[in-house]
DNA sequence: CTGTATCCATGATGATACTG
DNA sequence: CAGTATCATCATGGATACAG
């Protein structure tokens, strides 16, 4: 009849829904790298189209709004001439840093040991 | 003219390589349970399917291959009757954890302080 | 400069059925 | 039980043009 099935101690799904969670803001190809551009001090918008020259507008936009609807990010609009706008983390933003760190240190772990097996890393192909 | 262009302080790019190498790893929907599922002990497949009751066999299965071929994971297969493969986290692939448990702890920040708004939370609605 | 609107390509996933 | 094949669907992202 075959192996019966062992029960999972790990929890099975429970500890999964908080991680879903943070992946879900990390979504897409460009959410982590946009939060790593503002981490530092706020940007406009046309200069983090510039740290990501591949990003598009629509996305880019796309993507912002997104983390502004979650409270992630806080948008300023600055009164010059021409109207612009800055972008900020808000604290509740900042706490997602230590978990990209911990995923950037994995990451060059992973690289280290192996090279670089993602062959898609599409947001910065060269670095 | 609008305002100059600032230079990034955060190093534009570079950082964000690394975090893309294991984003890429984590990419889809299904592969961050996966090795959470793995982290306590090895499961077969069948069992794998017992713990994240939405995944398809398909997907399933291409997320093991994947996995595997990045090294992450093991296959054993099992001189069982009928056959069974048994799959376990390498060395390597426990290099992920601590990353995901940062991504974890973090999820639970968010929902404790905004509920979940991430909506369409597709692995695990409950939990 | 700061976005938004279309159109289109691609990739990930689910459902189902089928093989060993 | 352990996979694979096929088909259809949906979300993400790029390119381009356009609006405030």
């Amino acid at each position: 009849m075959g192996l019966p099935l062992r029960k999972s101690t790990v929890g099975a799904l429970m500890p999964s829904c908080p991680l879903t969670e943070t992946l879900t803001l990390l979504r897409g190809a460009w959410a982590p790298n946009v939060i790593w551009c503002l981490s530092a001090e706020p940007r406009r918008f046309g200069e983090l189209r510039h740290d990501m020259p591949r990003i598009s507008a629509r996305v880019l936009s796309a993507r912002l709004r997104e983390l502004e609807t979650r409270g992630l990010v806080a948008r300023r609009p600055l009164k010059t001439s021409p109207p612009s706008a800055e972008y900020a983390l808000t604290p509740l933003g900042r706490e997602l840093l230590p978990a990209i760190d911990a995923l950037a240190h994995v990451g060059r772990t992973l690289i280290r040991e192996w090279g670089s097996p993602a062959t898609a890393a599409r947001p910065i192909p060269t670095g």
